[in-house]
DNA sequence: CTGAAAGCGCTAACAC
DNA sequence: GTGTTAGCGCTTTCAG
């Protein structure tokens, strides 16, 4: 900051105006202004230089077009999240504070707390680890509050949740290995990842539940802090020789890299004898060999729609205009709260799961 | 924001102190306080559930505690990056407010001019694409800037540029590539990214100037965008057939991934008869089959730096104390400026460049 | 050690 | 259409 900033003073004086009339011109506002006064404000603004102070208008006007995000890591997917949410919030004219909390309950508090003093607008969480009492508490009735990734939290602390399908998107996958002929069904769980994983069993369970009678021999869960062990890969050659062609589930996109290459190292063939599925549909499951199927996620579709919830409540309708939600589907689901909505994912199909004998396997 | 929040004018009352007390006590400052004071006005605060207004704070103290980052993207190594920067900066007392401006110099003026006008206290920029003139004129005298990966910048419109050791690190690639049998050597080119691609080269060729005569019969540049044709590897293959083994050494770990990919699908052995070399050393490459051998950045010794150059220029050395330099290593290059600093990478070596025969290979 | 008072730069009524 | 004025909530002299 300057010693000696330029205000909307110097502009008036040197416009030969009053700061009200700047201060008018300056926001557009709907007060009746001469196209003369308009140009000899914003010329003279221009030659001075003039640079609104933002914390000045926020404190005033007391709003600060400051949105807050916070995320449980900056990895992967949350990458991806970040900018788009990024992107989107600035359209509307707003500014995006973004923090990681690395499920650390502690450290988001924390976060929480830094924000409400930065009196954001409103909040975005994505997966939240402090439990609905304590989030309540902490932003009282002030801050609107919009979930990512959240099942089952009482409806008085948030506007709403957007939740990915992950259920929906775990039958799927199951439902097209069966298809591909895998006659046993693992998914790899990741129970750190407390409410994705569980989605994700869900939606698994489901999906061997909807097979047709025989079409399912076996079926497993299997924790994925075993990757890094030879049993599991034992586990999986036999079956292998006991039911012909088995499918894959990996909780997401690197541990289907890693069983995949694993595998391979270990002279298994992918797809023809193991199928593998990840999840998120990062970038390098297609570059890598065979590229991996994988659960995408239409990004753009959750963060629009959690974006609207939070703007139109903030009476910003004009602004939403930026991103308009057409050709985004969300589903409100039949069982569950009213106010959680459900993205759906789609099965990428690649290589990595082709009942056609491949390429390079 | 809440209709009446509750201000320090509350506290004070509630406490039964003045409001100048409670600012004191709530900034900790230098002016002698009773212990019995402080702990009528934390309580009062806490039984009132005051949060401090950070808008109204920094109007009134010219100074934000907020920093801005500009990114040129968020994908990849750039995640990582702003994952980073930000514990950094908040470590040291700090907000950071990141941008991404797909290297597009009009989005990067937005954005520029959106940080100022929050007076921010410093910036970071991370590969600008504007020239320096308009970026010296842009922040004027005001706000102190730090850059990133920028060779040659002007002095008096950066505090400094913080850079990694491209060239070191691709001349390091190339004599390992030569140490492990590659008779040729070849570099994939992004020329996209024109500074970092120069920077790579330059070591590129230093690398094979610094070899044993006749360790090297062939070496060349070839651009990144052939990555999708068949010619490219006709080509590769042709070079083993005649070179016996040749080396890689891709613009990034996402070429590299691509490139053994192709390769190996078109049964090409890797590292039998072609060896890789990525850079960044993203997560995926230890994860894929064979692992592949890149140069990796230390991303903490390169952040490090940068606050400590912004933040010492603000006069926070107290802050400082939270990132030690201690361990973090930065040399100041013999030729180029004074102003610059470089950062050394690290050749994390793996299977796909290992000379002795590879399992899965 | 404490308190009164003058801003920080901008917005929003409300008169002119 | 334009100007005056009273804040927004906090910091910071500077007397007591």
């Amino acid at each position: 900051m300057k010693n000696r900033q330029i205000t909307i003073i110097d502009v008036a004086k040197s416009a030969g105006v009053s700061i009200a009339t700047v201060s008018n011109v300056l926001n557009r506002r709907n007060v009746p202004l001469s196209h003369e006064t308009i140009r000899k404000v914003e010329d003279a603004a221009q030659a001075l230089g003039y640079r609104r102070n933002v914390m000045a208008a926020s404190l005033s006007r007391k709003k600060t077009f400051e949105l807050g995000l916070i995320l449980p890591s900056f990895g992967g997917y949350f990458a991806d999240f970040a900018h788009v949410m990024q992107d989107a919030v600035h359209r509307c004219g707003y500014h995006l504070s973004v923090y990681s909390s690395y499920n650390n309950p502690e450290l988001e508090k924390r976060h929480l707390e830094t924000l409400l003093q930065r009196r954001v607008d409103g909040l975005f969480c994505h997966g939240l680890a402090m439990p609905p009492e304590l989030a309540r508490k902490f932003v009282g009735e002030g801050t609107p509050m919009v979930l990512f990734n959240a099942w089952n939290w009482p409806e008085d602390v948030t506007l709403g949740a957007v939740n990915l399908d992950f259920a929906g998107g775990a039958a799927e996958a199951v439902e097209h290995l069966a298809a591909q002929g895998c006659q046993a069904l693992v998914y790899i769980s990741k129970q750190r990842a407390r409410a994705t994983d569980h989605q994700r069993q869900l939606g698994f369970l489901k999906g061997i539940g909807g097979l047709a009678a025989g079409a399912c021999k076996h079926h497993e869960i299997i924790p994925s802090v075993t990757l890094g062990e030879e049993g599991l890969y034992q586990t999986l050659v036999e079956h292998v020789q006991k039911y012909g062609s088995v499918g894959l589930l990996a909780f997401d996109d690197y541990d289907a890299l890693i069983m995949l290459s694993r595998l391979r190292e270990r002279g298994v063939k992918v797809p023809e004898q193991i199928k593998i599925v990840g999840i998120n549909d990062q970038m390098f499951v297609s570059y890598c060999w065979p590229p991996i199927t994988s659960l995408a996620i239409d990004l753009e579709n959750q963060v629009f729609h959690a974006v609207h919830l939070l703007l139109s409540h903030l009476g910003e309708a004009a602004a939403l205009e930026a991103i308009p939600l057409q050709g985004h589907k969300a589903v409100r689901p039949e069982e569950g709260p009213a106010h959680e909505i459900h993205i759906p994912m789609k099965l990428m199909r690649r290589m990595s799961t082709d009942a056609s004998p491949c390429i390079g396997g």
